[in-house]
DNA sequence: GATGAATGAGATTTCATTCAT
DNA sequence: TATGAATGAAATCTCATTCAT
């Protein structure tokens, strides 16, 4: 019966928030910027359009909170995959079975970085926490180091890298689209992409 | 003096629409449906609104008329494949090097087909042009001609016709997006994942 | 072979402005003033609409000259009326006979004299034409000598006419709609309302 | 301080699509489908267009929403007329003398059934509501008894509602066009055609 | 914090009118 | 005279954002 405290309003409005950007994050990457209706996201979340302004000023610093998040769960998702045990080869498998949240937080990293229909300003946002994040360069000494051991097949690590972010991400987008009319393609041609073998 | 002839209109007519469609094809394919305004489509094409709905009902039209065309073009593209000369994995290298209005073709669809942010309608419709042209099923035999001559990895030709197409499509949305911060991907990824060769 | 004379040019283009008018007449009775479109009109009339405003300045200028046939015909028909054999009441039973055309203009005389959406200029234009026509006060003799031969109910004849008119215009106007789910009204409830006799 | 209680945003609603309607009706029905703009109602109104479409999705469902007003106020209107004391006549008499809302109610059904200009979804969805209203077969009876009381003149009475009902209109119409250089119709009229006496 | 009413800028669409040939 | 291409103003409609309570 006693009001409640501080402590508990801090931990509504967190579990809210955090509500908030889960929606928000299926919705972005699934419809895009400027498919993205912060009306939408509020009635999804079960609030007001005027709460969502409330925690954020504008839809572009929603999905720049949404952006920062996302690139920083990716480092964590890499840091995880690098401290799991197994070959480099057994470590990137473990990416390609992301779960389902940081399958989104890569499809929206990725569609903001190449979409044009996102405004430049938030390109620009995006490049810089993706480029400070090192999540890129992070995955490069992975690469090497499965080519030595001749798990990999050789050529440009950079170029390997990119290649497997943007195949990843194309994988990842068809795999949102649930659609059965159309045959979903075989995960496994990412991994002998990398290995050059059958 | 004279009034123009029936032909000069159509001339004038097939001009204008030819130089409308091909703004239109490279807007939509890189900003999307939502993200295509038809004033830019208007203004890059040097023309007013009002002419574009002279030539075209709607947005969804214009639209729906591109799809069309792009499905057209691309079964004409693998026709053009089939009758080159070479093995295959030469055949399907000639798609990799599409002209860029292939490759905005081949965009364009892909997108439509997948794309969250596109009418229903327009997606369903598009389904059945893409359904109807075997677009996808002509591909399947070159597939296993290549397996059993023992230049593809074997697997089910569904499955890699449908990667195929996931990552093609991937590598020619980085290809539009020529930003010199990002590494390029590397088109022999998608060989390497064809034959299973490094 | 011979070129064709002053004369037939002549007579081609007053046939053609004939043809024009008439679908003029029938499109802007039936669908009112906004919703006619000089579009539609050209195409019905199996000509341009550059064609159109050769004749004719503006849509405007068109029904200014639809508006002023139709008063002058309308006169006509009166006149007609007049000087046709019968008692006064046989004189009016013709009226409500008209033929399809008559009919036609009266119900845009009306529409124009009365809808709102009629612009203001044109409006006073018709009104003009209108009361100098003497439409109006041409049938109130007709109305006085009925009711002296005891033919007509008593009352204010202006007001009778007035009624008249209204009433024959929304007869005319449900005439042409020719629905089937509706029933059709009684064109003896004019007579009777004339006669106030069952 | 507080939050607005649901209550009394529903008050707030209530009386926003209270004041909207009745503008809307009033415009509707003196300009017709296409004559009424939004713009229009909005500013007479005094909101702005935005506000309209928060609360109907499109001037058609707008006018929809006017049409199922007008037949359930129509409804109610010769509920009331059949429950008021006095002969079949002095019943009728009373709808002649409809209060200015009802009148513009009933401009509007007859105009949203009748005229070409409205749109065929809303004809269509206006004709289900007027039949499914019985509206017009509501009136039958009490002509039947006038009929038999002797105070109304004899004929189908099918068709003298239909007469009645257009009549009506056409006065209403008259009434709203309060123009000073048209003399208005006699109201009398009507009950003359009815009675068969002057 | 919380709501949804309210606005306004901008997108899509329509159509009377002009114009080059 | 005759065409339909082309324009631009105005209408319908959408949605991010503000605001009173």
């Amino acid at each position: 019966m006693s009001p409640l405290s501080e402590e508990q309003f801090k931990q509504i409005r967190d579990k809210r928030i955090e509500q908030i950007l889960s929606v928000g994050l299926k919705i972005f990457a699934r419809k895009g910027y400027i498919g993205t209706k912060l009306s939408t996201i509020a009635s999804e979340a079960g609030i007001s359009k005027g709460l969502l302004y409330h925690y954020y000023k504008s839809k572009d610093e929603f999905l720049e909170t949404l952006i920062h998040n996302a690139i920083h769960e990716l480092e964590n998702g890499i840091k995880e995959m690098y401290q799991s045990p197994g070959t480099p080869l057994e470590k990137l498998r473990s990416m390609i079975e992301f779960k389902e949240e940081d399958q989104l937080y890569f499809l929206l990293t990725h569609q903001v970085l190449l979409s044009d229909e996102v405004p430049d300003k938030l390109k620009r946002i995006a490049k810089e926490h993706f480029l400070s994040s090192q999540l890129f360069d992070q995955m490069v000494p992975l690469f090497k180091e499965g080519q030595e051991l001749g798990e990999f097949a050789p050529g440009d690590p950079n170029k390997i890298v990119s290649s497997f972010f943007t195949v990843l991400s194309g994988l990842m987008a068809l795999n949102l689209n649930n659609d059965e009319e159309f045959i979903q393609p075989d995960p496994n041609v990412l991994i002998r992409m990398l290995t050059g073998r059958p």
